[in-house]
DNA sequence: TCCGGCTGTGAGCAAATGCTCACCGACGCA
DNA sequence: TGCGTCGGTGAGCATTTGCTCACAGCCGGA
């Protein structure tokens, strides 16, 4: 393509080109002075400039640190409508890499967070690593409100509670507990439990946030879900059946990012997709191997804004989604440009 | 522990502005969508872009066809003030290099040139070649005139009438011709034919010019003002040791640029240095090997707006300036950026 | 030959950019 | 501790840039 362009090039053009271009981008002199020199109009310039740029006779070179992964970003971001993308390169020990990807994600929300906001925050690993890097030069007025109940099956540092406490703490913010679990037994009971004022408030306030700390699980018998007690094996297997990848506050997804309706959903005590699309940021941490699927029918349910991840997976979900192209007529609606702004 | 931490920041300022730079670009967001994203102000993106450059992180390189110079070109402007300079790749005859320094010369006229120019011509091989290719894609209203009487003594082609006359038939302008020698015996004859009205009208003319081509000559034994009999061997030997180095129109200077006085000056009839300054672009041809120094001369006298000129005296020139500075207090006023302007 | 589409052009305007300037907080020095 | 200095910061404005649009010249087809 790039080859082609410049083959259409004839020689006197390609100078012409490169002077202008040499002028410009090397000794910055303005379009209105090029134009002059060369007794072009100004926007003949412009426009030469920019087929110059189009055409491959001007190549502009990042050098960027080794360990940055800027191609890869800018693809996933092209790719899902993403506002950000970071990409953490890999590393041999999984708990390394682990850490790199919460100390990325924390290290943007530092830079995303600023007084008065309000974070709402999931479970999750790697979620969970993120309050131990999260240091931001000053004091900030951050509110971090749990988005869902506590799993007692897992460690502590995993549940949002806990995450949001460390959070606060790391920041000098205020956190909200959610008083309640993650999943109970029956529709019944998390009505009840959603009557409670406390409880409602809380998810309120979660529903209200402006940017959105979130892990990406999946759907394998050993997933956080299952190994957490909230789902069993035969309901994960179920939902499999359904064709759910993964999820997110345990609303799971299929590989084209339509939602999977369920029964276990109903039992569920955490914000839904459609709260999550009313939040301004959506950021996704992720770092375990083998999610490529579980990232891409989330990525493509169109929620979240910015995904933290390691490179594995980041090449990953970029090679399934160019070899499993999304069914056109899927609900999330893929790629949301909504995303981009605000 | 304060050096590790300043390596840090070396390092992670080192990675924002990579990623400043890859989003600014390559991904082509403006600054402000930028600033948005990483949460700084506008202004300071705008800094930090502008640091990511001048330090190297982003590279812009012109994919230059191979035979042209833009970097010596930029050198030459940028040393000596000129608003522009063209400079052709080295050749082994020189013949077919002086027929490519007339080329890009002729290919600077027809870009220059537009309908009402007045051009002033000089003698010179360099620029009696550049008729031969002097083919603008349409008729050009544009008069050219000569500048300086003729030498019988040297071919007719290299005569400013006839010069004129060529270019005139290039692009169906008009050319208009001096009728006098350019040295006269002496200078009551000088000014009894400056008297005659025709002559007067023709010089004056000259001397409303827009544009000027002239060629630029050197002080040598076989220079064309000795050649063409206009001056002596021992003239031109005099002119040497006084420091003459080259000239313009028999105007001659020495290598800081300063005009060097001679009687010769009064037998001539051609455009003074003075008039030449007032000219809105000078543009110079030259391609013989071993004028540096001539070359060097006139550029410093200021005079030259444009330089169309061989690889070698090029970089010959460039190595004489940074190795003979000029003299603080000379005339001409060295890279006078009033030729930068129109 | 005429006509309709089409590429390429410059005017004019809205957006983006570069730049100046006053201000603020950190640091060093008395 | 107080004060001067200085690097960095964002507001506000002038300039530069990107973009749209109407139009003119050109080409191919009827």
């Amino acid at each position: 393509m790039r080859e082609e362009l410049r083959e259409e090039l004839r020689e006197d053009e390609y100078e012409l080109l490169a002077r202008l271009a040499q002028r410009y981008y090397v000794d910055e002199r303005t379009q209105e002075e090029i134009a002059h020199e060369f007794a072009l109009s100004r926007p003949k310039v412009q426009r030469l400039l920019d087929r110059a740029r189009r055409s491959g006779v001007v190549a502009i070179h990042i050098q960027a640190p080794p360990w940055l992964r800027l191609e890869l970003e800018s693809q996933l971001r092209e790719t899902f409508g993403l506002s950000d993308a970071i990409v953490c390169s890999a590393r041999a020990d999984p708990l390394a890499e682990r850490e790199a990807v919460a100390q990325r994600a924390a290290r943007y929300l530092e830079r995303r967070l600023h007084d008065g906001c309000v974070v709402a925050v999931s479970h999750g690993r790697a979620v969970g690593e993120v309050p131990r890097f999260f240091r931001p030069g000053s004091r900030l007025d951050v509110t971090f409100v749990s988005a869902m109940g506590g799993s007692p099956g897992v460690a502590a540092p995993t549940n949002p509670n806990e995450i949001c406490r460390a959070l606060a703490a790391g920041c000098g913010g205020e956190a909200v507990s959610l008083y309640a679990p993650a999943y109970v037994e029956s529709v019944e009971i998390r009505d009840q439990l959603l009557a409670q004022e406390a409880i409602a408030q809380t998810l309120d306030r979660a529903a209200q946030a402006t940017v959105a700390l979130v892990g990406i699980g999946g759907t394998d018998d050993g997933c956080t879900m299952v190994r957490s007690g909230c789902l069993t094996t035969d309901e994960i297997a179920w939902l499999r059946s359904q064709g759910a990848v993964g999820d997110v506050l345990g609303n799971y997804v299929d590989i084209d990012g339509r939602p999977v309706a369920s029964p276990h959903q109903d039992r569920l005590l955490a914000l839904t997709v459609d709260h999550l699309r009313s939040v301004e940021t959506v950021v996704a941490v992720v770092s375990e191997p083998e999610k490529p699927r579980a990232i891409l029918g989330m990525l493509r349910a169109g929620v979240i804004g910015v995904l933290v991840v390691d490179e594995g997976n980041a090449r990953a979900v970029l090679d399934l989604a160019a070899h499993e192209p999304a069914m056109a007529g899927r609900a999330g609606g893929g790629p949301r440009p909504s995303q981009r702004e605000v």
